[in-house]
DNA sequence: CCTATTATGTGACCACTTTCACAAGCCGCG
DNA sequence: CGCGGCTTGTGAAAGTGGTCACATAATAGG
């Protein structure tokens, strides 16, 4: 139980709830691991795999319960809770991200908004109000949240990532081209968004010589 | 030099060619794997393993030529050409990704926009018209457009993918919530975002149990 | 109740990635 | 010119993640 799970498995949990939920629709009661594979792009054995880090949830001869399944992935990731998130940058990915559906329906809630942007700052979006990078703790703090996104320049990341954390945040989803630099028990996910082309433009140069 | 590089790989070049050009500006003419290393986020046998997968850039006893390790990395990773990228998808994420203004200066230009909601078909994005869906492949065809970004609707997606790569598309960076089939030869990349939340969950929800 | 069928859970292999350690090479200085 | 310090490049070792195959268990049908 106690074992370390490997962040590709995680990742991969996080694909099968969403083809559970899909196939939730079409009311199948229970489904195989082959079924599982293709909604989740990889192979039967390794969603047993997966799966099986984390207890036996299937029944031999039969398959995964649907509902059951769902309800335990949720419980893995966390998801049987509310999540305030605190968005630092209300620029344009900043925005998107605010207005994002999906987190809401999962129980991630943008409850503060902070930026540097004298402009912005004071402006409403929704019932949250965006407010200055000093306030930055005290949004923290109020609405006791464990989640940050940083949407920031890359100058400002680090030190808005160190006051966060200082504040209490326990996780960063960062935006920002860095390589932050925090304590070891602070996990950090990085979405860059041009290392992603980058990957492309780079398989692509590949495939077709020069 | 045939061999397959890994993607972990082609990742920390990515990161590799952006901490050179922060530490550009330093005026610095040359670096040790260690510094590059630190800029990484990684280990300095790392970035030696990496680098010397394509070749021999460095001196020994003296480290690599900055410039032309930036040079010789641009290269690797496709960024010595432009990109003609088409953007499906004109919400919240298609929006900011359209101005998001470090694609442009890595030369990915968003040459066309397509997007379903008839409101938003024949407005102007500076100096972009979006488009309806089925122009799609006129779109790409008319820019000779490589790459697409997908960020649409998950039901959407795999429709519109399909149609890109028929009509030339090579390589697709896919922010819809669903696996893609698409054919071998085309490398996809997918960003979910609520993937990497549900990352950063699990991760807390592990360390202070329950 | 017994057998055939089906699909899980898992230990053993396999491939790939990272780390380690060190020989080889380069520069500067006396 | 030769020596000492420094840093690369790279084979070998260790570690990690993924695939395979099969024993195990449950169900359905007669």
């Amino acid at each position: 139980m106690s074992r370390r799970i490997s962040d590709s498995t995680i990742r991969r949990l996080s694909q099968y709830l969403r083809a559970l939920e899909r196939l939730e629709r079409s009311g199948a009661a229970t489904l195989s691991s082959e079924e599982l594979a293709e909604g989740g792009g990889t192979s039967a054995a390794q969603v047993r795999k997966d799966l099986s880090q984390f207890g036996s949830f299937g029944k031999r001869g039969l398959g995964y319960g649907l509902q059951e399944l769902i309800r335990r992935l949720k419980g893995i990731l966390g998801l049987n809770r509310e999540w305030n998130v605190v968005l630092v940058g209300a620029g344009r990915i900043g925005s998107a991200l605010f207005a994002y559906p999906n987190f809401a329906t999962r129980g991630y809630h943008c409850v503060a908004v902070v930026d540097a942007d004298p402009a912005k700052v004071g402006s409403l979006w929704g019932s949250v109000c965006i407010r200055p990078p000093c306030e930055l703790e005290a949004a923290i703090r109020e609405a006791e949240a464990e989640l940050v996104i940083l949407a920031v320049p890359p100058e400002a990341a680090q030190e808005m990532a160190e006051r966060a954390v200082a504040a209490g945040a326990r996780g960063i989803l960062n935006f920002a081209a860095v390589q932050l630099r925090v304590p070891p028990h602070v996990p950090v996910t990085n979405v860059n968004l041009v290392m992603e082309l980058e990957a492309l433009s780079f398989a692509l140069t590949q495939t077709q010589g020069v």
